[in-house]
DNA sequence: GTTAGCACTCACGAGCGGTGAGTGCTAACA
DNA sequence: TGTTAGCACTCACCGCTCGTGAGTGCTAAC
C-alpha cells in the first residue's frame, strides 16, 4: 500500500462520498488530476480491490469503498488531527441568547448537528456516576398529597408526589423536610430508602408517610430515568439515494422511534472523544449500511452525555468530526462553565 | 341519492379501505352481495361519480371515493354513535400497574393508539385556563442559587434555577418561601410578577433576590410552555401504499418532526368530541392526502387535552374513532379520578 | 512502469406487443 | 322503466428485446 495508492483511494472515497455513484477510472484522472492516465489508475484500482479497499458492484460498473477503505480514511482523519473547524462561531451563535433549560438544549443541539451536517442527529442528556442527595424538600401540593424533591449534586432533581398524612401542614412538612436532610446529606439515591425505614423509630408519629417515602426512593433507585433522547433530523435521511428502498427506511425509522434502543446504541462507552462505527461495524443489522459517529462532552460534576450523528457509509466524516467536535466542546462549555447557575432538570 | 347508492358507495368505500386499490363493479356485485348485476352497479357509479363521490383514475381503472365520499360516510358513522368499541379492556390493560406520571402517560397512550389503529398516533398533554398558584417553594440547591417551584391548581409545577445571595440559608428561604406563599396563593403566574415587584418594600434585606424572581415569574408568562408532544408509530406509515412516494413521506416526517407544528395542525379547538379532517379539508399541503382524526380528554382541572391519528385518506375511521373514543375516556379518568393523588409535571 | 487501443460486459432505458381488468353503450328482457 | 347480458374499447401493467454507453481487463508499444 504505497503513499500513491492511497491517494487514489482517498480520490475515490470522495468522489464516492459526493455523488454515491461508482467512481471510474476515468472520473479520477480527469478530476483529480494525478498526472496518471486512465490505464495506471485501473491497475490501481484493481490492487486496491485485492486488497479489499474497494468493491464493485458488477463487473462494468466503478468501484465503491468498502468498510475497510471507509475505516482507513477515518483513521487516518482522526490521527492527522486537523479536524478543526471555522464553524465554531456558528455553533456558538446558535446558543448565544438561548433559553438554557437542559432538555432545550439537548433538543436545540440535535436540530443545529442535523443542520450543519445534514444527517440525523442524536443528542444524550448527560449521565454518569450515582448522584448523591443534596437536600430533600417536601412540598404541600393538595390535600393528603405532597410533592417530592431531591435535589442533587449532579443538580438533577427528582420528583413525584406521594400521599401525605392530612395534618400534616406546610410547616410540619418543612420540619420533616429539615431533618431528612440531614439524614440523607451525602448519600445516594439508592441507601436513602434504607436510611428511611431506620428512622421510622424516630418519627413514629407518621410511619405510614415515611414508609410511602422510603418506596419513592425505592422506586427511583432502579428505575432508571428514561431519559429524554433528542433527535433531529429524521427526514434527512431520505434525501440520499441509499434510503431510496422503503424496506430499509421503515427499519431504520421504526428503530429511531424507540428512544431506548436508539440511546443504547448511540450511548458511548469508552473515554474516547470520537466513536466511529463503519456500516457493518455496529453490529446491528439495521445499521448496516449506515455508519454512527459520536463524541462526548461533560458536565462540570463529571457527567458525561453523547451526541452523534447517524448517516450513510458514505458520510462526510470529516465534516462530521469537525462539527461533532466542536459542538462537544460548546455543550462541555455550557454545561461546565463555573461560575454559572448549574443546569437543572426535572427528571421523570 | 337513494339508498341503494348509499349502500354500493359505503361498500366501494369500505373496499378500497382494504386494499387501497380502485374498486371494479363486479368486485361491488361479487364480494358485497347486493343481489345486482355488475352492469347495474355500473350505471350507479357512473351515477355517483357524477354527483362527486367517486373518482376515477383513469378511463379502465375502478373507481375510488372522494374526499366527498369520505366525508359522507364519516358523518354518518359519527351520527348513528355506533362507535363502541370491545377494546376498552385492553386499553384499561395497557394502563394497568403503570408509572403515572404525566409524560410517560402521554407517551404511551400515543404507543397504544398507533399499535390498535396502526397509524401515526400524537397525544398532546393537557393545557387550559391559566392555573392558579398554590404553593412557593424555594429550595436551596447550590451555593448562590436557588431552586423556584411553583405547584399550581391544575397541578403543574414550574422549576428553575435562579440565582440567590448566599447569605440566605435554607431557613430564610423557607420563611421567604412562606411569605411568597402567602402574597401570590390563587393568582395566576402572571400576575406575580407584579406582587413581587410590589413586595421589594417590605423584604428590603434581599432586593436583588427578589428581582430576580420577579423576573423568573416574568420570563414564564408568555414563554408558553414547549409542551411535550407524543408521537407514536411513525414508522407504521410507511407501511401503506400511500405512502411509496419518497417525497411524500419525506414532507410528512419533516411535519412530524418539527413538534409545534404538528402541535397546531393536532390541537383542538371546538369543544366536540370528535372531529375528523380529511384529506384536503386540513389545508395542509403536506396532509392533502391523509385525514386527521382527533379527540379530547379533559382533567380533573378542567385542562383538555388532544389525541389524535394521522393517516391515509383511507383510514379505517370506525376503528380509528373507536379507539380514540375509548382513550380519552381512560386518559380522562386517570387524569381526573377524584380520591386519587394528581399526576403533576414539571414543566421546561 | 506507463499508456494507448481494443474487445468485452452489463446495467439502464426506450420501444413494443400481449394481457386483463374495467368501462360505456346498446339491445333485449321482466 | 329498471335490470341485465353482450360486446367493443381503453389503457395500465408486465415482460421482452435491443441499442447505448460507461467502465473494465488485457495486450502491446513506448
Amino acid at each position: 500500500m504505497d503513499e500513491r495508492k492511497y491517494r487514489i483511494l482517498q480520490a475515490i472515497i470522495d468522489d464516492y462520498i459526493l455523488t454515491a455513484e461508482p467512481v471510474g477510472s476515468r472520473t479520477i484522472s480527469r478530476k483529480y488530476d494525478m498526472g496518471l492516465s486512465s490505464a495506471t489508475i485501473r491497475n490501481e484500482m484493481s490492487d486496491l480491490e485485492e486488497l479489499g479497499y474497494l468493491d464493485q458492484p458488477h463487473v462494468s460498473a466503478g468501484r465503491i469503498p468498502s468498510a475497510k477503505a471507509y475505516r482507513l480514511y477515518v483513521d487516518q482523519l482522526l490521527e492527522s488531527g486537523q479536524l478543526k473547524s471555522d464553524d465554531e462561531a456558528s455553533v456558538r451563535a446558535y446558543f448565544a441568547g438561548r433559553a438554557r433549560q437542559m432538555e432545550d438544549v439537548i433538543d436545540h443541539a440535535a436540530q443545529v448537528i442535523s443542520n450543519m451536517t445534514n444527517y440525523l442527529a442524536v443528542v444524550l442528556p448527560p449521565s454518569g456516576r450515582q448522584p448523591l442527595i443534596r437536600t430533600v424538600q417536601l412540598v404541600p401540593v393538595g390535600p393528603g398529597s405532597a410533592l417530592v424533591l431531591v435535589v442533587t449534586d449532579s443538580g438533577i432533581i427528582r420528583d413525584t408526589v406521594i400521599p401525605c398524612p392530612g395534618q400534616l401542614d406546610h410547616d410540619s412538612l418543612y420540619a420533616i423536610s429539615r431533618q431528612l436532610t440531614e439524614e440523607l446529606e451525602g448519600h445516594s439515591i439508592e441507601e436513602a430508602a434504607a436510611i428511611i425505614s431506620g428512622m421510622t423509630g424516630r418519627l413514629h408519629e407518621s410511619a405510614r408517610f415515611l414508609a410511602s417515602l422510603s418506596d419513592y426512593f425505592d422506586a427511583h433507585t432502579d428505575a432508571k430515568p428514561r431519559r429524554h433522547v433528542a433527535v433531529g433530523g429524521t427526514s434527512k435521511m431520505l434525501t440520499y439515494p441509499e434510503y431510496s428502498d422503503m424496506e430499509k427506511v421503515r427499519g431504520l425509522l421504526s428503530l429511531v422511534e424507540t428512544r431506548d434502543r436508539l440511546a443504547a446504541i448511540v450511548a458511548q462507552h469508552g473515554d474516547v472523544a470520537f466513536t466511529v462505527r463503519i456500516g457493518p461495524e455496529s453490529g446491528i443489522p439495521e445499521m448496516s449500511d449506515c455508519s454512527i459517529v459520536t463524541a462526548t462532552y461533560s458536565t462540570r460534576a463529571g457527567e458525561q452525555g453523547t451526541i452523534g450523528v447517524i448517516g450513510p457509509t458514505r458520510m462526510r466524516y470529516s465534516r462530521v468530526l469537525s462539527v461533532l467536535g466542536t459542538m462537544g466542546q460548546q455543550l462541555s462549555e455550557l454545561f461546565g462553565a463555573a461560575g454559572e447557575f448549574p443546569e437543572e432538570e426535572s427528571e421523570r
